[in-house]
DNA sequence: ATGCGTTAGTAACGCGCGTTACCTACTTGG
DNA sequence: CCAAGTAGGTAACGCGCGTTACTAACGCAT
């Protein structure tokens, strides 16, 4: 199987590559010429004939301009550097995909680059100053800054030297603008729906309490509750840890508790890995989703989400969306606005399956 | 909450930077001195104390090398591009992940261009040669193309302008070397892993009987039953869509066709989806895992495998591993080395869970 | 013939840096 | 005292391109 096929293009003496110059000489003008055309200036007067020929010259030779030297000579590079933990931690990759798309459709490119968590330590200590460090290196216009998950965190200094967005997490220092999930309306709208199913006694299987996430998802849910004239049970409200196991031992802890009758109808699982546990708890002691309980989870993680046999009813976090925008807030900031530090709210949009 | 903090960067006339020649004033030499402490060149003969000088004149001026035209001048610029569908369609990140890795730690800096499937029609039709050509005007040294299944691609001709490896996927040209999984190995493994367990009647959940992957495990599967003097029995083989739902009916069948005594007593999924499908099956009629029936499962899908209950013992793809391999042969292709197209296999590690 | 506006282009500088060739002291051995 | 190093630098070119002068020719009304 094994083929040498091409001496290697390295080995022999780097091809040089056609330049600007070469095109010139070919087309008989100069590079100027060659230039304005390539740029299509407005005020430039080239008349229609040279202009065929140089364009016939770029497709003859094969020119390939060089963004390096562009960026040089221009002061301009069209580089937007995104620094994310997300590399590492690939959960929330489709922040990656929509700044990515984005960027795209600007005609820019995304330069990305690998961080630790921020409050890592160890041997990658210090990584995301490297980061950082590497890309203001390559003289990136702005900066994005994307989190796995939604929380508050530092950004080292250096990101301040060009305009900077944080993505699915917010200036603990308050000075950058951010994008950031409303998980309030979230919770919200997951309990809206549970309600609008003609849920009254609702279960809320929390994640640690202290993160904006839970934080806000539940302050959705009571208000949703409060809307319908009802109130948040503290006892329906079990934390657990933020995997199925946990959301498997939480459920269990509600299901057992109570009677048949007193047994709340619906389970709002504050995200989709325990949602997964609560499944296995509930089918267990055979019971039916959703004809004996309905459950609804939130991230909307694909792989379970749309694995879950039912097909589990989530409120999906926007990643893709928030990547975008965070390259069109960049696109904004760069382009002169001046710097607002605020937190967008991006909605949560509900995912209708099967399991209420 | 909103609150304008700086006037913008951009809005200034933007900072012009500290360059090599401000250095040298404030250090009080050439700018040429400059260069070769900082690249610290062997055999350039600068004293101790102007060095220290220059080291000094660098700090206080916060100086940061213009990687642009570092690499203009030097003719190299240590990017690595790769073009893959992975931003779209993330289900094999850890290949970015891996290959990011192997890069940072050869200093090297990873451009990341999407691309649609090579095979999408529409109007992302061609962005993948427009991915290429992007990468190429930015001068990188070196292509990795990247495919999220394992499959044989055709790739644009521009790759073949500059190294390239293919990750994940091979050539079905066959002039380009790649770096694949070793299908045929794992399929082999997690079957031993059940013969070990003592099971002798097994059922394969098997994918499209046409994918690389299918024929490797499948493949793979029968050498370890021939090394146990054993059959693969073809009325055990049940193609299913690879999903939760085939894997689920094609478990069903499997289950539902025989007596207790002639079950097989133990499942091999091809892939993780369908193990996830499979596990409600069994749990459906009652049956425990891996108590009546065992399971193993492929691809190593984190989100399913560590959550399910019992956790599902798999064969992980090598992603990451992949990736830095990638990289390692570009770099050694780069460095000019001849062009090998051959396929490099890398193994399938089987990762032990609760399954079996 | 003169002046002026337009069209069609070019020469030349600078972007920030790597690199080669050269130059000036200052030793050191004979 | 002289030739031959050697330590410690520097001047200047080129990388590929954007951009700002500036020129040269031409048409046209005065």
């Amino acid at each position: 199987m094994a083929k040498i096929t091409t001496p290697n293009h390295a080995g022999a003496a780097r091809q040089r590559g056609v330049t600007m110059n070469d095109v010139a000489k070919h087309a008989g003008v100069s590079r100027t010429a060659v230039s304005f055309v390539l740029s299509n200036r407005e005020n430039a007067s080239i008349s229609e004939e040279t202009r065929a020929r140089i364009n016939e010259a770029v497709q003859v030779l094969g020119y390939r301009p060089n963004a390096g030297a562009r960026a040089l000579a221009s002061q301009r590079s069209d580089w937007y550097g995104i620094v994310t933990e997300i590399v590492t931690a690939p959960f929330a990759v489709d922040i990656i995909k929509g700044a990515q798309d984005q960027a795209w459709l600007d005609r820019r490119f995304l330069l990305i680059a690998p961080s630790d968590q921020a409050d890592a330590v160890g041997p990658n200590q210090g990584m995301e100053d490297a980061a950082i460090e590497k890309l203001l290196e390559q003289r990136v216009e702005g900066l994005l800054y994307a989190a796995t998950y939604h929380r508050g965190v530092h950004v080292p200094e250096s990101a301040y030297e060009v305009p900077t967005v944080l993505i699915n997490c917010f200036d603990a220092d308050g000075r950058l603008p951010s994008i950031v999930p409303d998980e309030r309306a979230g919770g919200r709208v997951a309990v809206e729906r549970l309600l609008q199913a003609g849920h009254r006694r609702i279960g809320v299987i929390n994640l640690d309490p202290d993160i904006p996430a839970a934080v806000g998802r539940l302050a959705g849910a009571r208000e949703a509750l409060a809307d319908a004239g009802l109130e948040l049970d503290p006892e329906l409200v079990v934390a657990g840890h933020a995997t199925a196991d946990g959301g498997y031992e939480a459920a269990c802890e509600i299901l057992d508790r109570y009677t048949e009758k007193d047994r709340p109808t619906a389970l709002f699982c504050l995200n989709d890995r325990m949602a997964m546990g609560a499944y296995d708890a509930i089918k267990e002691r055979g019971l039916t989703i959703p004809g004996d309980i309905a459950v609804i989870g939130f991230d909307n993680q694909e792989l379970i989400a749309a694995y879950l046999r039912p097909k589990l009813t989530t409120v999906a976090l926007p990643f893709e969306k928030m990547g975008a925008l965070g390259v069109q807030t960049l696109a904004a900031l760069t382009a002169g606005q001046p710097i607002i530090a605020d937190q967008q709210l991006v909605g949560c949009p509900l995912l209708e399956r099967s399991s209420v």
